[in-house]
DNA sequence: CTCCCATAGTCAAGGATATGACTATTCAAC
DNA sequence: GTTGAATAGTCATATCCTTGACTATGGGAG
């Protein structure tokens, strides 16, 4: 039930429409929570009804008209209520570490490339960081704006993210330059496609019939 | 729909019953990804209903009996169209980052103490993945047991683990740092309770009466 | 002139996850 | 001698999240 928090700290910095908040809360930006566009228009909803966001609308000229949403006190009290509660730990779910725990048991070809992918996408994310970062602190260097500056929680969680993508980068070059390794040196072993076969499984299956291959 | 497939990657190590899928599972060792005992137990069911993985009773004597799982060869196979198939980028979703995004609109104190709380929780992670990662390479140095070791998934994926607990450590103790010093500041100032209100905060709410405080 | 993209927002359905409780046995501590 | 932790597993409910649509307008590329 932290999607309804996540949603009241993003507005914190000032008043945001659904369709600019769906945006903040997609792939590539979202430092401290993700969520699809649908959801945040029903969590909006429900905060609206429940007095923890007000909106206005906002004809443009050009656009369709958006409702821009800020965070009333109601809201900022449920916010501080939050933020005093106890967090439950985070946990990883990502397919791509599924895949590489598998790594040795299936076609590792793909999975190379995968992960290398997976690189370049944190690259574009570290660059990206960087620059959001850069324009946040303007002018000060960022010891200072983190001593000054008079908003720095949003900063914060982009340091996180920053590190947390520039981890994954160094993680998926090292993994992919291993399994390349490991690959060329079963391939020159004269196993041909599933390297995992050719080096013995550490458990064999027992009462299953292991048919051709 | 990626659960399946981790319960399949985590029985590649060998035959494991539901509960000690769960502790694998459970927070503190699941590098790759995270499930309540209850989830597994109703994904094994499935697994099996599917053919994907077989069971074996087994009768202890001190113990109550258990069930003992093993990827059959048509779960291999799933995990190899898996493993082929793109995966979806992960995301964070982390309730103490949503705090921090917050931090600069609420009281600083609880928040600082869950941050260094978490430090702390990171520190003991690092230490059992450091052991895990011991046992598992055994003899070996890191770089040859990469090299040449039969099973090199699981010790990649807790590398993963490892290097994400050490930037959760080291942002969490360099936030809490940065937290702490802003406060003091904004405390020697003047302002008592929450210093968020104290730095003008970078958006004033419009139409909405702010009342008392 | 048409097609696609960006803006702005909504609906329905189903799968995945979380919360909380519950059975049953054994060992070890108090 | 009873309580508590660990083993082993199950059930029900509720909420969360994802998938895949769909409406509508305006601007730019080709």
């Amino acid at each position: 039930m932290a999607l309804r928090h996540a949603v009241l700290a993003a507005l914190l910095d000032g008043e945001l429409s659904g369709y600019q908040l769906a945006k903040a809360f997609d792939v590539g930006v979202a430092n401290f929570w993700h969520a699809l566009p649908q959801q945040l228009y029903a969590e909006l909803a429900r905060l609206e009804k429940e007095g923890l966001v007000a909106g206005r609308r906002v004809v443009q000229e050009t656009r369709p008209a958006k409702r821009l949403f800020h965070v009333t006190d109601a809201g900022l009290a449920e916010l501080e209520r939050f933020a005093a509660a106890a967090s439950k730990p985070s946990f990883v779910r990502d397919d791509l570490l599924v895949k590489v725990q598998a790594a040795d048991h299936v076609d590792a070809g793909p999975l190379i490339r995968q992960v290398e992918e997976r690189a370049a996408v944190a690259e574009a994310k570290i660059d990206l960081f960087r620059r959001i970062l850069r324009k946040m602190r303007g002018d000060l260097g960022e010891e200072e704006f983190l001593r000054a500056g008079r908003r720095v929680g949003p900063y914060l969680t982009c340091l996180r993210g920053l590190a947390f993508e520039e981890g994954n980068r160094d993680w998926c070059l090292r993994t992919a330059a291993i399994l390349r390794d490991r690959n060329a040196a079963v391939a020159g072993a004269g196993t041909p496609a599933v390297p995992g076969e050719g080096t013995a499984p550490a458990y064999r299956r027992p009462e299953v019939a292991r048919a051709e291959r």
